[in-house]
DNA sequence: GTGAAAGCGCTAACAG
DNA sequence: CTGTTAGCGCTTTCAC
């Protein structure tokens, strides 16, 4: 459960100087200069004088660990994220960075790369360092057992980009992934495409189901029939992409387009194409989801849908931030609305600059 | 220096279990117990299965906060970058932050935005927060004076990508920025370019200085002239990149390739050219640095030099943890050999795909 | 192997 | 406005 395991460990051989040594050399009490260091108003102005500058004299350092444990508060606050590697998460990182940074919070970062394990260690760790607030993408398949005991101690947790099951309690903050994934495919379907493959991610995902939902409303809108045999699940990654796509062009009726789960799968789609002796944009339509930046420096630029990351990350942090100031309402449901970006990678009848 | 600021905190109401309630419970005293949870041999088999029962049974939560505060060692590491932004960076921080979860270490983040000031203030929270250690990239310009003071407290500090003014005394991982833009001004004198523009950065950065270096290098190798007036600062930035091209597009006598501090600038001006009308990769040679995984998606895939940034982030972590475990040795210094990545946008004569 | 007592550096509650 | 006293939850001697 805790595993100190010494050798992670690094002692300080120099001692800080305390609160005390400070009161000391001030002439006041410990008590005194505690209240000088937290800029309290009741001092009088040559006492407060007196021990900023023993502070300085003495190279003073405050203890936050010692402050929160004897307080029992926390300003520090976990993100726990899947991946960081992937933009979505970097700049939904940025967002909330950002935002609790300007309200003096410091942030310990967790990544779970979709291990539920690992997600449970992260918030076991988290609990132990008394984070006052956590934000995170929860893992597919996530029960609520472990995040729960995290609501037990009152510790509020906002869930973002990812629902998990029976999460209701939690805050959440996303997008709305059915929109987008009828935007999607309505493009497409106004494209004149019939045979549109849905590629990559995996239905664990409640954003998958989501995107697919959404693909299939487009598709009954249109009185069109799904061919089950063009959904097809893998990795979120290009690799992925790639090999969903040569997957589905051996198909005997082989789509035209391809949506995919998410941009990077997308860029691989595009990959797979070009590997295959085809042009995306020209030969077969693309469209991604999220547009991440690189989405629209892509050969050829990628139509997507925003996803908005950052926003969702400002929005967590923010909502965060009112729980932890005892905001105690009910639980928020943020969804912000997908936008479609069409580029030239699902417009066939354009003509590329190269 | 502290300020507490009342409104940032939560304050905890439901009480946690505590290790003297799990020992009350199980029979023993609080030491016993607390052996236990750090998984000590010197205990029996019995006591030991005790206790851990009535730790799952009262929900028990290691405290690492009090712990760390009363052993005085910490395991949490200080990761401080410029900007999150930046692929660069977030591929060093997948690098750090992998290596250091390995080892049992919490990484708390920070980011600088390339304001000193924010820098100092980060290692004051870092300090205030007893971290075991900091990896950092210096803001450019930086001080050493703050940097000192964690020395000074024996905390191990290991900077990475970007040097600090006599900053010697620090570990540094880094690659070879002057090899770098050697590698790349060379390959551009090679496929016959003599007008050379290098654009975008600051001076002010190491990195900075260091690939002018190498591009003055290979010009004087290859006993050619430099014209200063084609070095052109602008901020790291695509923004910075496309003002950087249209001034230089202006120069009377104008360049045929340009150089860009990193491979976000060498975006910039790509688009920057496609807004003056011209074609990256037939009218006109760029090349980036870094190689981030966009590179190779852009149109067209950018000619670049790999920079490993993953790699320097699990080094920085490696040492970072060899010295958080006692390795007093002294400053190292890794600096990775950087790999010339040959695509289209450099290649005049190519045709390409589109 | 286990227990008793002391104390890490700070803040809280109350006096004065 | 400032000082006194107590104690956050844990680890560390040092007994036994």
């Amino acid at each position: 459960m805790s595993q100190a395991g010494d050798d992670i460990m690094t002692r300080k051989k120099r001692a800080r100087v305390t609160l005390e040594q400070v009161a000391n050399h001030a002439g006041v009490s410990r008590a005194t200069a505690s209240l000088v260091v937290r800029g309290s108003p009741h001092i009088s102005k040559e006492t407060r004088e007196k021990v900023l500058n023993s502070m300085k004299e003495l190279g003073y350092i405050y203890d936050r660990v010692a402050a929160n444990l004897r307080s029992q508060r926390s300003s520090t606050v976990g993100l726990i994220i899947t991946e960081i590697g992937n933009p979505f998460f970097s700049e939904l990182l940025v967002g909330v960075h950002e935002a609790l940074d300007k309200e003096g919070y410091t942030v310990i970062l967790g990544t779970t790369f979709d291990s539920p394990s690992k997600q449970d260690a992260l918030l076991s760790t988290m609990l132990e360092y008394r984070v006052g607030g956590v934000i995170m993408s929860p893992v597919p398949g996530c029960s609520v057992d472990m995040v729960e005991r995290l609501k037990q101690w009152e510790i509020p947790v906002v869930l973002v980009a990812r629902e998990m099951p029976s999460g209701e309690q939690f805050d959440y903050i996303g997008i709305d992934n059915v929109a987008g994934g009828r935007l999607v495919t309505e493009h497409l379907i106004q494209q004149g495409h019939r045979r549109i493959a849905f590629l990559g991610g995996f239905s664990g995902s409640s954003a998958w189901r989501d995107r697919k939902k959404g693909y299939c409303q487009a598709f009954h809108q249109a009185g069109l029939e799904i061919d089950e045999s063009l959904i097809i699940e893998a990795p979120a990654t290009r690799q992925g992409g790639i090999n969903a796509i040569k997957q589905a062009l051996q198909h005997p009726n082989p789509p035209t387009a391809a949506f995919g789960y998410n941009d990077i799968v997308a860029f691989g789609v595009m990959l797979g194409l070009k590997e295959a002796g085809m042009i995306p944009g020209r030969d077969f339509a693309v469209v991604g989801f999220d547009n991440i930046q690189e989405s629209s420096m892509f050969n050829p630029p990628l139509t997507t849908v925003s996803a908005f990351p950052q926003l969702i990350g400002t929005y967590a942090a923010d909502i965060l931030h009112q729980r932890m100031n005892g905001d105690a309402g009910e639980a928020k449901r943020l969804i912000l609305q997908p936008e479609l970006v069409v580029r030239e990678s699902s417009l066939l009848h354009s003509d590329h600059q190269f």
